[in-house]
DNA sequence: CGATCAATTGAGTCTCTTCAATACGCGTGG
DNA sequence: CCACGCGTATTGAAGAGACTCAATTGATCG
């Protein structure tokens, strides 16, 4: 279960027993609650099972930024490795299932399994990488813009983790949490969820949002999916997303 | 030179060393020219050793969103270390002077010395979360709040690298590029500057920003320090910054 | 069947943007 | 040394996108 972890990295056998053979416990996490919160220095890294999560930081105002979703068979918490104290808070967006790993335990491969440090090194590459696409998106789209890239960001990368069609493509967060994800207040995205409703590209059904048109988000969204660094086996676009 | 690159992981003098003895070749960059391309393969890492450097990333419509400041003493595009297609630029913001290091050799540095490769890591830790407030402040932080802000973090990174003096706390940046951190225009960036410097707060001299009150801009732009997760020798506070 | 939380709708407001014109600083060349 | 040109900064006025406030509806759950 703990495999499908490094679809991006080439690893050889040893190191991939090597991360299999990482101790753990299982946990399971009712949504909202906090699997690490901000402030606290970081004893675990736990990767995801089941469900999604997603990390927050809040201002000094009080104001909330969501920095991103996770999905199942990512790491959260690898940003933590090597810090002090957490800068984040990482918190259950559905029912969770997560692998808790000890710190000590990663550091441990890491040094005496230089591959398998690398593989989790890039993945937090990765993330650094969704973490200024993210900026880029609440820096510099309009609010359109903003959620269609949300969604479209959403949908791709629940395809790679190979849970579209098992989700019916449906992105669980409320308006709140959609307008904490894109910077902008929950009643202006219940007015431009309406209009991507009205246009036939979403549809909403209890506060949960399923994608119905891909493609035409993604132009709207302004999105590609670059940043994303998703391996390509052969040259074919990615589905759902406009030609470069 | 190189060897300050690292305040902050403990390494050994074999790390040291390892990291001393990498291959470089040094190079000069004017203003504005380019280090990395979007969608360049990386084939070098810099460490920069004199002036400022600066990451951007375009949106579909061509706007531009600054997302960090590089200084002496920080490698830039360890981020793309492992990735095949680097997601963003970096610029020259002043003349910069920087050391090349071939890719494959920090990739056989960091797997031959683990010690090295996790003090490489960590930076690149640091810089997601440095990204990560970044978003928070484009998303979630007004304009005053957002340029303060943007103004705290760069006096205490210069204090950081022993460059406060030395520079005299002048930030080498135009309006425009001000705004493309910030998120937004260069006009109302020069509203809010001129208001700053009306209250004593900054000087501006040809097209830089000089700043004067750095604990008052820290309260304006909600700015706290954990999230460049700068080493504490003792309890004390940093300077500049209010107490939590 | 209330209670509660999320979503919706409308009206008014404000921040920041856009557009446009002008001024300034600085290097170049006459 | 001054005129010119260019990029950057400034200023004003008008407009738009998103926000705030407030009231209403709807869904879910005990």
């Amino acid at each position: 279960m703990v495999e499908r972890l490094e679809l991006r990295s080439r690893l050889d056998s040893e190191s991939r027993a090597a991360l299999m053979s990482l101790p753990y416990t299982r946990r399971t996490l009712e949504p909202d609650s906090y699997l690490v919160r901000e402030g606290d220095p970081p004893h675990y890294c736990s990767a995801i099972l089941d469900g999604f999560a997603f990390r927050q930081r809040l201002t000094g105002e009080g104001r909330r930024l969501i920095l991103s979703i996770h999905m199942p068979g990512e790491f959260v918490d690898l940003e933590n490795l090597y810090l002090e104290l957490s800068d984040h808070s990482v918190q259950a967006l559905t029912r969770l299932e997560v692998a808790c790993v000890p710190r000590r335990a990663i550091e441990t491969l890491s040094n005496e399994c230089p591959q398998a440090g690398a593989a989790m090194w890039t993945q937090t590459l990765i993330e650094s990488s969704i973490a200024r696409e993210w900026a880029v998106n609440v820096g510099r789209r309009d609010a359109r813009a903003r959620i269609a890239h949300l969604l479209s960001e959403f949908a791709l990368r629940l395809e790679t983790a190979g849970l579209g069609e098992a989700l019916r493509w449906t992105l669980p967060m409320t308006h709140e949490q959609i307008a904490d994800a894109c910077g902008l207040t929950p009643i202006h995205v219940s007015r431009i969820l309406k209009a991507f409703a009205g246009d036939g590209l979403i549809v909403r059904d209890r506060g949960a949002v399923r994608i119905l048109d891909r493609r035409r988000l993604a132009e709207i969204g302004d999105f590609t999916a670059r940043y994303l660094h998703i391996p390509q086996r052969d040259g074919s676009d990615l589905p759902g997303v406009p030609a470069h």
